[in-house]
Formats: C-alpha cells, structure tokens, sequence
DNA sequence: TTGTAAGCGTTATCAA
DNA sequence: TTGATAACGCTTACAA
C-alpha cells in the first residue's frame, strides 16, 4: 500500500538513501524541472520575476532551471537544446516579438508560456497590465496639469514596448493633446543617442517643449533624470519624470523617482502556474493578465509644470 | 571509430534526432550541468556574477543552474537535494560563515566551490580582493585630506562584509586615524534602523563628526546618500561618501557615486574554472583570489572635507 | 500482497 | 571492426 511504500522511503532517508531524480526522470519521463528564459539578469524587473517563479515551482515541487539569454537569439537555441530533456517545459520572458526561438520550441513540441513579452502566433502567454500603468502615469501627469508630454520608448520589436507606446499614443489621442513627431523617441537607448534625442527634444523653448517626460523603463527614466540635470533643466520644477518599474535604487536617484510598479512578482508566479496546466494538457492558447493591477509611485521626480508653461497654455491663440 | 560515429551523429540530428541528455546523465554519472546558489538576484553585484560562470559554463559545453536562495538556509538544503543529481557540482556564493549549508555539501561529497563568501573550514573559494577595493577607496579619501571616516558595515557572519570591515579597520590603525566606536556602524541594514546609525554618527558638530562616509554595498550607500540629503547634510561639500559594488543606476543617484567596481563578472567566470578542475579532481582545498584588480570609479559623491573641518583638524588642541 | 521483470535512452564492455 | 548485452536507478505492469 502507498503508506507503506512512504514509510520505507523514509527509513530509508534515514539511512541515508536519497531516490535518484536523473533516473527517475528518465524512468517517469518527466523532470519535475522548468525553464525560464531571462533576457538579462541586470533588469531588476525580471529578478523578481525569478523570484516569483522560483516559489511557485518550489512550492510544486519543480526546480527553476533559470538562463540568461542576453537577448540572443542563438544563445538561447542552445540553451533550449541543452534543457529540452531535463525541463518539462519553458518560461519565456525574453521572446522578441518574431521570435525564432517560438517557432524552434514549437516544431520540437517543447510546451511553454511567454511571460511579459508575447510573440506573433498563437500560444498562452503571462503579461501584466502594461496599458493600465501607463495610463495611471498619464492620468496623473494629466491631473497635475501637463499637456505636453513626450514618451521614450526606445527601439521597435519588443512587445512590451510595444504596448507602452500604444497606451501613450491612445492617451495622447484621447486626450488631444500635443504630438509633434519627435516627443516619442524610438531610437536606440544606449546612453549617449538617448540624450541627443532628449537633447533634441528639450530644445525647443521653455513654453513650447514637454513639460514631462515618460520613460519606458527604470534605467531610460535615470538616464533621463541625469540627462535633464545636464542640461540645467530643474526636476520636477522645469519638467516632471515618470518612470517604468521600480527597484530600492528608484527612491535615492537624482530625484526620488515618480515610476509604475509592475505585479512583477505575480508574474512569475502566475507564468508557472500557467505553465504546470499546459503540462497537464488543461490548456489552450490564451493571454492571461496577471489581476494585480499596477501601482503607480508617487515621489518627487512629479510636481504642475512650471507657471509660464501654465500660462502659455492657456492663453488663446 | 570516433570519426564515423560522428557523422552518423550528425546525419541523424539532421532528422531530427537528438541524444536525450537524461539518458546520457545516467549512463554516465555526470550531468554536465552545475548548479550555483545566489543570495538574491535583487543585488546586481550577483547577476553579474551569474552572468560570467554561465558564459564559462556554456563555453565549457554545461549548463549552469541559477537558484535565488533567499539566504535562507532551509531553502538552500532543499535546493541542494533537488539538483544534487541533476548537477555535477555547485558554486556557492550564498555560504554564511558558518552555514550548514556546507557541511551538507560537505557530508553529502557533493563537490563544490565558494563564491565572493568564504566560510569556516576547508575548501576551495573564489573571492575577489575586497581589502584592496577598501584600500582604495580610503587612500583616495586620504588624499583628499579626510581623517575621520565613518564605515557602514551591517551585521556579522557574512565573510565579505567582515573582510570589508577588517580592512577598514587595518587602514584606519595604520594611518592612526580617529576611531570613535560607533564610526563602524554593525546595526541591521534596513532603511530606518540604517538611518538611526548614520543620523547619531553625524549629529555630532560639524567638525567633530566624519567627513567621510563609506558604505559597505551600493543600496546602502544610495540610502547613506538619501539619509544625508534628508538630514540637509551636503555631498560631497560636508561630507563625502564612497559605496562598493557598481551599477548603471549609481551613475544616477542623488549623487553620482564614487565606488569601488569589483570585478564580479571574472570572479563568476572563475569559480565555474576552478569547479571543472575540482570535478576532474585535479584540486585541492585552496582559495584563489581573482587576478583582476579592483577599480575605483571617481564621481561626484566625493571631494576635499570643508574647511573648517580642515581647520579644525589641523588646530593643536 | 509480494516479488520479478521489463523499460526509459544512453554508454561501455565483452565476445564474436 | 562489429554487434550484442549489461549497466545506470528508478517506476510500473504483471505474475506468482
């Protein structure tokens, strides 16, 4: 009986005898192990990701089998290779949105979730509400009184981004507010174009460029803050900063940092989760939005534009 | 022979066929995957780390297996059991000085290498130089002309903060600089128990307190930076601060940090080196100490103590 | 209920 | 050189 064969596993624990789980995988043809596809461990955004969904395999009984992908395409078909047999399944969170990698797991018949970022095709995917966080931030800017808002999204081909400048545009639109071509930046994001294009934009006179600024994430928003302290632009007093994430170091930049926290935790968790019912054959593709709604962050980084943007704005023209 | 063997190898992978690596572990007895146990993937001095053992690990043709132990010493043995078969050994950089941890490892032959964090006994460890990341940044300060310098340290039993520590202390005792009992700050880290110390520490007059203040990672230097700008204490004009560990984020901070760069990607890179050499049982208990230096990178946080504490200083009583 | 054997997909050994 | 077979350590199905 299975009470019986639980006892002896115990005795035998005691006595130092420990099942095998290589051969026991090989025997079961299951691992009890999952992927996860990080594109970079240096976003803090995705270390509580892991976080996340470390626990919920751990609390399963799964071990997280978590890589580093640096985004690379290549780098992750050999990761896939080398995990394919000792993982059930994968996480996905650094998928572009044409991704190979999809494609590659797909035809080897490797089940898997995206998380955070989607791909094109059909497949069950674990995203956070993106859109709502972004609108919070608007809305907020918008209560405040801004009306010239510029957004830095960086380069296209990311899903998330994606979905971040859509809420933007969508909001802009709604809201008919100001949108000369050059207020959503979608260049690159290594530090020196991303403070031209900044550099470009704030060029323009006090009363006709952005009272605020949107950044798509934690790193653009400080490179952002810095940029602006360049060029002699007072924060929040010239022009408010919103951010995207948010991380200990969020709180002590040059200006305690305005920024929408991602359920970035529920996340993870909830991609697990996700994953175990494909693995149990319950599911078919399908988005699901983690419920934890996004938080936005009010620091100091946010104040009403400054009084003659005020002025100007309201004066009839 | 070998030679044929491999194009039949090759011709069946063209048909889709693959070796199942589980199989392979088992008849073998090697995984060719090893496992590494991190703190927490919320301090980016780790993810750089990880990121230099996985490259070491992939070119090495293994895979590496990246958990978050929380420090938590229960969570790390269930870790160790559910890899003990699926790795062929690990890389610990989450060993307390005195963790059981080890002694699992130990009792269990499971082979091993330490981390960043050495603990009591004998085996093989990687660690950087962190006594000479500490001595440079105070021969630094020193050359600015600082003499009372305060070091926020944290609590004991993490073998990095105590060689941190210890060489403050060393510097501190060769240079006969003042050393008021509690300039070595050994309270909790947390933000408001944090605050507490440095606010004592600097609620002496001006000339008695420290000019300088040296932080024993870069959260606590960021909240050392936010605690003084709260405390309407200048930085870098009254008082100086220097933190350990670098980031993109430290860049931009409320002041730009001068801090101590360790070479954290090599050390990853390193220990997975020495970890082969032990499985291959080529090695014997030994430390190593990466090669790569220490580097100090100079921002603002940093400049001459004012004046009247010079002049105080250099006042005969 | 208990014991025995087959099978999981490899590699390694030993005859042929 | 080739080919059959045991072994890796577990689970499960089937006979005793």
């Amino acid at each position: 009986m299975a009470e019986t064969r639980e006892r002896i596993f115990e005795a035998a624990k005691q006595l130092g005898w420990r099942p095998n789980s290589v051969a026991r995988s090989l025997s079961l043809g299951r691992a009890y192990a999952l992927g996860m596809l990080i594109p970079t461990f240096a976003n803090p955004a995705y270390a509580s990701m892991i976080a996340g969904a470390q626990r919920a395999a751990e609390d399963s009984g799964n071990v997280l089998l978590v890589t580093d992908t640096s985004d690379n395409e290549a780098r992750m078909k050999v990761q896939i290779e080398r995990l394919a047999d000792r993982a059930d399944g994968f996480v996905v969170a650094s998928a572009a949105l044409n991704s190979p990698t999809v494609a590659l797991l797909q035809e080897r018949g490797l089940p898997f979730v995206l998380l955070n970022r989607r791909s094109a095709g059909e497949h069950v995917s674990v995203v956070g509400d993106d859109e709502a966080g972004v609108h919070m931030s608007l809305e907020y800017l918008s209560l405040l009184g801004h009306r010239r808002i510029a957004y830095l999204a960086g380069p296209r081909g990311v899903d998330t981004v994606e979905r971040r400048v859509g809420a933007f545009r969508d909001f802009v639109r709604s809201q008919g507010l100001p949108m000369p071509k050059d207020w959503v930046y979608r260049g690159s994001l290594a530090p020196d174009r991303l403070l031209a294009g900044l550099t470009r934009i704030m060029s323009a006179p006090a009363d006709e460029r952005p009272t605020a600024v949107v950044a798509v994430n934690l790193l653009t928003a400080s490179q952002v803050l810095s940029g602006l302290r360049g060029l002699g632009i007072g924060v929040p007093e010239d022009v408010s900063v919103v951010g995207f994430d948010d991380w200990p170091l969020a709180e002590h930049l040059w200006r305690p940092l305005t920024t929408v926290r991602m359920p970035t935790e529920a996340m993870g968790e909830q991609a697990v989760r996700e994953l175990l019912t494909v693995l149990e054959g319950q599911s078919s593709p399908r988005e699901t939005r983690v419920e934890v709604p996004p938080e936005l962050i009010i620091r100091e980084s946010t104040a009403i534009p400054p009084v003659p943007a005020l002025r100007s704005a309201r004066r009839p023209r």
